[in-house]
DNA sequence: TATGAATGAGGCTTCATTCAT
DNA sequence: GATGAATGAAGCCTCATTCAT
């Protein structure tokens, strides 16, 4: 009843009205934002984009590589939620590809930290692996051309998801007509159907 | 494998077997292997890839974003050539496109600076434009789908190039086939032909 | 002897008993202090001397020119408020030049700052411009010999006052004594009078 | 009486004319130039100054304080001859004192080195000491009044010498002019006679 | 809990010095 | 003898990190 009930929330700033939890948050999603324009964020720059002091990050986060580890940690979390929710080994390949491809879009800044992450380390995104698990099937159901190497492709979705998402910053497109853009690019090129339209 | 075969011009450091504008070139060189991998590489580093001491970079650069400008503008001269000896406006489409992205390919490390140059500053990259020539070339004369932004098929034209080039790096592939590669995903896309072999 | 007396403002360090201004004011001090013995101070030489990191000096000032920068101003201000305290235009010249002797020997370091500025700058310090102008009414009154440039009269009045202090250091002498020679030294010269004593 | 016949003069370079010992010379000058407007020569300035490689700089000195050092040295060397020539202890104190403030006068940049030298080490000039012995003589004969410490009285006489022949250059004066006006300072200071001209 | 002050390691840059031609 | 290239020590500056309030 009373204002200090509080005991099953976090503690809440006066000033900011947010709990500890949510400056957290407010932290690793600041750096996320830095970290996906392709910048090499200082603490400074973090704290000052979440409108907080230096120490207050550290407060969180016990270094700079501790908080830019946590960030990567929760795209990942991001992506595995929003990949596992979009079903993608329980409808066909061609339908599965639309939901992926319209997922990783959705994610934002989450899909270019990770898209980031490949770039730096050379390392698998291990959210990815549904999408790469669905490329696969596709591939042996024959939805999808076997002739070019997987790697190729897995590199190409990413990329033609990246780069729409990119060029679409420009022209202030919705995240649908981004999503069927880079799926068209991935499915069919840039040659013109021959005769009819593919579909 | 020397790097510098012009035996009559130049003083020559008997211990490197390098002439002074070699050692510029070597440094720029090593730093274009550094940034192509997307380090933000310190001086020292550029000095130790070279085999030179901190202060030599100094000589020829004087400070250290000059140097990182002068690789960067290295990469442009060497693309507008390579671009500019492909002659992709004085044949069809389909084959501009093809020396197009062998041309990239074989640009090697200096594409990729372009392209993290790109991703970088956002700013269009002049050496590209006789590619968006060909692109719109393309597009008008019916040989590319016009039904998507160009802006998009740019970017996927760099992207997929770049896809293909990192990929191969993990299996060793030969620039024609990663070349072949790239073409197919951005002609074709990964959806395989209806029917017989599409060409 | 301490520093700061005013309890009740601004944080203070429990070491060095110093608030954030008064480090910023030893600092700037200690960076007099070394400017007045003629050196070229570097940051680390300014940070011993007034016993903090590196660094720190960098919180309060950008560069190592703007610290210099703001001793000088530091110093020009001292001495704008020196000089008009002294009121130098509202008594007569002999007076006037008592006085602004007197407060030029006053400033110790700070003096010695701007008299090494005009060495090394060649540029007039705006805050002389008070004593210049009592020389100029010397001059005009015919208290002051006006058969030499009144640029010599001016250098000469400095140097004499900066020569008795830095000779004074040597013997320890006290500011009224350094005063009245470098008072004496200006007006009366070296040569003894002729008969009675001048005054 | 062929050209190679100079085996009893210095070697002479082809392009700058001058031998061993005037390339020596002409480094040396221009390290006292420079050095004389209370600069901090580089290496590096010296040579451009010189109009030699830095290498050849360090042909004739071994270190740049060795440079530094055989300018002090050759100023004191010129003000020693100088001021010996002028037989201050030949002649009237009244003459003496003006013959060794143009004999000061005429020595130029080496004069200020050595002025610069005693401002930043703080040590007697020992090529001095001929003017200081002859104020004092100046002193006990009472043609200078003792009422002030000997040491003022030397410091003002550099000082004024040195304050002339800095302002002198704003007005581009003669030597003879601005030994008379350091010397008339120096005398009988800058308040007026009080009846007749004192000359 | 949040903050501003302080620190020190590391990167950039200059410059005295050495070396090979 | 003179030069340009190369080096490394030292100074400037940034920034991750710690600490006391």
């Amino acid at each position: 009843m009373s204002r200090n009930d509080n005991s099953d929330v976090q503690s809440r700033d006066a000033v900011s009205g947010r709990t500890g939890d949510a400056t957290a948050a407010a932290i690793t999603q600041a750096a996320a934002h830095l970290l996906a324009q392709y910048k090499e964020p200082t603490v400074a720059a973090v704290a000052q984009a979440t409108g907080v002091a230096r120490g207050t990050v550290y407060r969180y986060f016990p270094t700079r590589q501790a908080l830019l580890a946590a960030v990567v940690d929760r795209a990942l979390l991001q992506t595995e939620r929003h990949l596992a929710q979009a079903n993608l080994a329980g409808v066909p390949v061609a339908d599965g590809l639309a939901r992926a491809v319209r997922a990783l879009v959705a994610l934002g800044d989450d899909f270019l930290v990770l898209v980031r992450q490949r770039l730096l380390t050379g390392q698998d995104i291990p959210a990815f692996s549904l999408v790469v698990a669905l490329l696969e099937r596709g591939r042996q159901a024959g939805d999808l051309r076997s002739d070019l190497p997987l790697s190729c492709q897995v590199e190409a979705l990413y990329a033609l998801v990246h780069a729409c998402v990119r060029a679409s910053k420009l022209d202030a497109a919705g995240p649908e007509d981004i999503s069927a853009t880079a799926l068209r690019l991935f499915l069919e090129g840039s040659r013109p159907p021959p005769a009819g339209p593919p579909r």
